[in-house]
DNA sequence: AATGAATGAGCATTCATTCAT
DNA sequence: CATGAATGAATGCTCATTCAT
């Protein structure tokens, strides 16, 4: 598969001759399908990015909350990126943006397509009055994204330290959450939810309660 | 320079003919200094390395509150990464890591050096009180510096809508700030009470995640 | 040809750009086929023993007696060797002797199958009577092969005088056999004798080593 | 020392870098005292063959028969060679000879020097009678020190299996001695001790006596 | 359509040699 | 006299790409 070849080796350092190698297919019909190392790099990448958006399209869990679909935003980028990805994911990250001319403008489009879903989460979110209006998505973005690939990187970096999946999903969503999610929406669903609990638990009203600022 | 053309080209476009020429000097002369394009690259690194890390540690305002310091870090790392670190930033992040055996363990020790000031910027704010104390500051770390590297990076790739330094700045640190700040009483007192709701009422709730909207 | 070029400039000297030039090649085919210089050097230096040891083995004169067998060792050497092979004979011995490991060891088992019809015809004379048998064949084979390579050195440093085959042919192998023949059965005994006593006088006899003057 | 390097890299591979440093002078010095690599080269190959020389006409025995001049010779050009310069040798034999124009023909006039000593040897010999002298002198040299060449080469190659000196010298006199000995000579020379003998120890004449051909 | 064979354009690296100081 | 610094000229080797079959 080129897929992995050039997820193991970057973009330089993969040669015509190993993937076709892998593809038990000889080096010149590689070049009867595609115009050339770079054209079959996008396409490698293309694709990867197809399943991504496929898997957060399909399985997104449109009526569970905001904050449910962050974390499956979260976890399932979190999932893709570590099963296989880390390599095409440093491939993206560093090939595919401007460095020289190697692999174009190609990505624009790819990388627009993958953030859709965020994005389309992020304004159903400030819709629905969850997500804070006060900044542009484009300052908000980032402040999914980034975290994603910087933890991303450390992990690459220490294959001998794996990442856990749920324990990583929740500990980011939750640090996320506070900073995208809309100051008053959260205070008013907590104070909703504490006022329900006190109905409902009125004999029950041991453990904490809160204290200050009614 | 040669820092320019590895910043430019990455490590595998980069020709040891041109970084001579560009120096103005023969192409042997570069290997007369360097065992190397490796340990030319290591060294680039290294010295860029050693201008952030001594920007932050003279520039960091101590006194002046743990936001104006975090403040100051995004501000000063916007800045040096925009002048001219876009490349490098991408150097490091791809080259550095685990492909191939390119750029070796060089990167471990600087990229630990380079989070220090941040660290011990956090660290401070723990003590003030100022920053959140219930996550482990290995999850703030990337909370701050995933954004910048994200922010950075679609700077570089739309060369043609330059980032707003001071703005963008406020911008981010706003989001970040709410994220890594000490929630104050009522709200820390709430949250933890639904993340024990949310444990306790796991069986008895639906599927989805627990979500605070409702 | 590769053969010609490593024969005429030595491993170090010959490049690969006037190999394949000389083949009507391009340097790129040379690596094709080849992994590297020093595998094309071995491959040149193994077809030209292939070469040797066939000629010997084919048109030996098993049935006319070890003097002529000898003698068809000796014509046939000097004549493959000068028609082309000094420069081989060179290159193995220089550059396949341990000298730094460029050519690394490939030449011992080549080296054996070379001396191997030498060997052969030796024993076989030994086995006739023809050869001597009071000296280990191993200190016969220099007796021949050093004299011939010797001759071939001056012959190559001295192309102005080149050698006439038939008659240095006839002189060397007279001298050899001197050397090799079973002496006859008086002269025999009275070498016997004389070393026995050279051994029992040793100490009552002058300081200087046994000499048959006087 | 210069010599150590030619010795154990070869021409080619030696370093004009690697001799300086050795010296415990610049790389530029050495071009202050010699045109280029090669006329070093040709210095240190001059010395060593002046050393060799000196070594041959100072010990040579002139007294003491030409078959003990024959044995200081083999002995004195083995235990050179064996001691360091092997090496050297390696250097003479294959880059000293035309290949090439690398050590042009400054090593003819070296070599006839060399060759001297046992040319002088042998005419003394030829003249006391001791040598043959039905074969001219250019043939008889390169039966002396041809095997003496394959017994180093050999030497070289194994250097796990060190030569005996004294007992290689024994073993390839009495072999050489039988090919240029002059025949009647030895016989003359067999009989007249055979002769003299019966007559010392005419009581005593058991033991092997020559029977044939008396 | 598939491929074996060939290659042009580079690239990092080496090293003897020069020369101003 | 000695040398630090610089370099021109090679050299082995790689690899994407082409094309006749």
């Amino acid at each position: 598969m080129g897929r992995d070849v050039f997820a193991e080796r970057g973009y330089e350092r993969a040669t015509t001759a190993e993937i076709a190698q892998r593809l038990g297919i000889s080096e010149a019909t590689v070049f009867t399908y595609f115009r050339g190392k770079r054209e079959l790099c996008v396409q490698v990448i293309s694709d990867w990015y197809d399943e991504i958006i496929a898997a957060m399209e399909t399985g997104m869990p449109r009526e569970a909350g905001t904050r449910a679909e962050l974390s499956f935003f979260v976890h399932t980028h979190l999932r893709l990126f570590l099963i296989q990805g880390t390599g095409l994911c440093a491939l993206v990250l560093s090939e595919g943006r401007s460095r020289g001319q190697a692999l174009g403008e190609s990505f624009l489009p790819l990388q627009r397509r993958y953030t859709a879903p965020l994005m389309d989460l992020l304004a159903r979110g400030q819709a629905r009055g969850d997500i804070r209006t006060d900044v542009p998505l484009r300052y908000l973005r980032p402040l999914v994204l980034g975290p994603l690939e910087h933890l991303l990187w450390e992990a690459i970096g220490q294959p001998d330290k794996p990442l856990d999946l749920d324990f990583s999903t929740e500990a980011v969503v939750r640090l996320i959450w506070s900073a995208v999610a809309a100051p008053d929406a959260e205070l008013d669903a907590l104070r909703r939810l504490r006022d329900r609990l006190c109905l409902a638990l009125a004999e029950s009203a041991g453990g904490e309660r809160p204290t200050q600022s009614s």
